[in-house]
DNA sequence: TATGTTTACGCTATGCGTAAGAATC
DNA sequence: GATTCTTACGCATAGCGTAAACATA
């Protein structure tokens, strides 16, 4: 009995096929039949049924499962505990929100470059809706996202919210939401469609909206006096500076809420330690700031 | 990090030494050091303080003692419950007291046989005291001996006892102790030693007495007129028939106490059940003799 | 035929033992 | 110099991927 075929069979237990499983470990789809023939063998017992939709496990299958994952899951608190951070040697998929990008990630990456020197962060920067997905097909190992994530396998850290707040060019002192476009977020996020919402039962449906995938495009649009903005108070301060004022129409939009959100089983310990690190930074960052909450 | 490397690790930290854990798995000791190297080099952080005398453990080498520990136990748990028995592939090397096997270590060997069809069984008959020696120099995984055991690291179950009963040669109605030998168990065994020190406060020290490390040839050495014999009650209803009758001199030796015992750690998940299932088998047996206890 | 499995087979690389080297008392 | 661990090196083989065969709906 190896580790390794501890874990291929967990694999295949959980996705319910040899081939996803072979997928999923980036092996060729014989080198997981070998391994689960070579683990059936060394117990002497029959782990799995094979069918033509997959397969399922026998009643050995579902207690080894048990036990698997119990060792799995202790192999990873050693990687957790038992090795200095400095010399964890590991791959972070790190998918990012922009909002996240232009407040504390950063202080973030910097933080975890410094405690995990020898961990490769690679950073995606994406709308929450494709990195949630991404987070499903387990090709990011953390998230930094409008959050939670509200499914069974996924771990969410609470992330500080961030306060919204109204932006127009310098030159209009005085908009007219009804005349004047609003420029928010990306069409498929959450606050692009509760603003709208909320701008429609308020304004009726004449509104006009601009949607932006990219925060600074949406502040050089209000800057440029195409439009007023609603995007996180934080920001506004620090993006085109002179060029834009806040004001206020009177409401505001719901903060936004995000989290560090990881596939909690199998657990990833550096990434549950990432989201931590996450948390802490971004809470400085907004006592620093004073304005996020 | 593969199971084999944690092992190794494992025996390594027990025994002390490089060498010592070589030795007792039956590998050379440069695998061994290669073992830990990349154990080491997996987890990036040193284990072992090597010098002069064996070697020690760093802190991390602690705590991944604790772990390892606990997954080498779960493996074991998987053999124990995931493996239907009769799939069993094993080697059971069994130590026995020549008690047992005059009563019910047979019995006792169909069980285990109809049960592990597939385990090897290797007996060696001895007196207790290297019975014991052997089970701590590990060439021994289950012991059925006069126990229990006490020592830390070994698990004793407890077996009935032997109640002792005084026999006779047919011809010698009433033995005078003073003047016949008196026949019994093996010199450095426990019972010969309390017995000689009973005869010894009742009668002075006059008292001759032989000792045999077989059973049946002490038995027939009383059958042939040579003396009068100590040995369990059981026993005597069998061997012998007809050529030797019990007598009661007015007082008798404790009866003897039997264990089945092996070493604990590391947890040896066939013998843990052997020597239960011996416990059942000597429990029935004792029923039906009615003799035992 | 489409899907998902096992079997067959050549090849690479891991990990063994032997033997020699290094360190420490 | 005795003891114990590490390094060096040739070699066997465990386990990989490719490709083909097999099973089942």
């Amino acid at each position: 009995m190896t580790l390794e075929q501890l874990r291929t069979f967990l694999w295949v237990a959980r996705l319910g096929g040899i081939r996803r499983a072979a997928q999923q470990m980036n092996i060729s789809q014989p080198a997981v039949s070998n391994r689960i023939a070579l683990l059936e063998a060394d117990l002497g017992t029959q782990l799995l049924d094979r069918s033509r939709k997959g397969v399922m496990l026998t009643k050995q299958g579902v207690m080894l499962r048990t036990h698997a994952e119990q060792i799995l899951q202790s192999v990873e608190r050693i990687r957790a505990e038992v090795v200095p951070p400095e010399n964890m040697t590991a791959l972070l998929r790190l998918g990012v929100a922009e909002t996240i990008v232009q407040s504390w990630l950063p202080e973030f990456l910097g933080r975890l470059r410094a405690t995990h020197p020898r961990v490769t962060i690679e950073i995606s920067v994406d709308i929450s809706r494709n990195l949630r997905e991404h987070l499903f097909d387990r090709t990011l190992d953390l998230a930094l996202l409008m959050g939670p994530v509200s499914d069974y396998s996924v771990e969410n850290v609470e992330l500080p919210e961030f306060a919204m707040a109204w932006f127009r060019p310098v030159a209009l002192e005085k908009p007219d939401l009804t005349r004047v476009p609003v420029i928010s977020y990306h069409r498929q996020t959450r606050p692009y469609l509760e603003l709208r919402t909320q701008l429609q039962d308020r304004y009726g449906n004449g509104i006009q909206m601009f949607s932006s995938s990219s925060l600074s495009a949406g502040f050089e649009m209000v800057a440029a006096g195409l439009g007023v903005g609603v995007f996180p108070r934080v920001l506004g301060e620090r993006m085109q500076p002179g060029r834009i004022r806040e004001f206020d129409p009177g409401w505001m939009p719901r903060p936004l809420s995000f989290s560090a959100s990881y596939i909690g089983h199998p657990r990833d310990a550096l990434a549950a330690r990432a989201a931590q690190m996450a948390r802490e930074v971004a809470l400085e960052h907004a006592a620093e700031t004073g304005a996020e909450t």
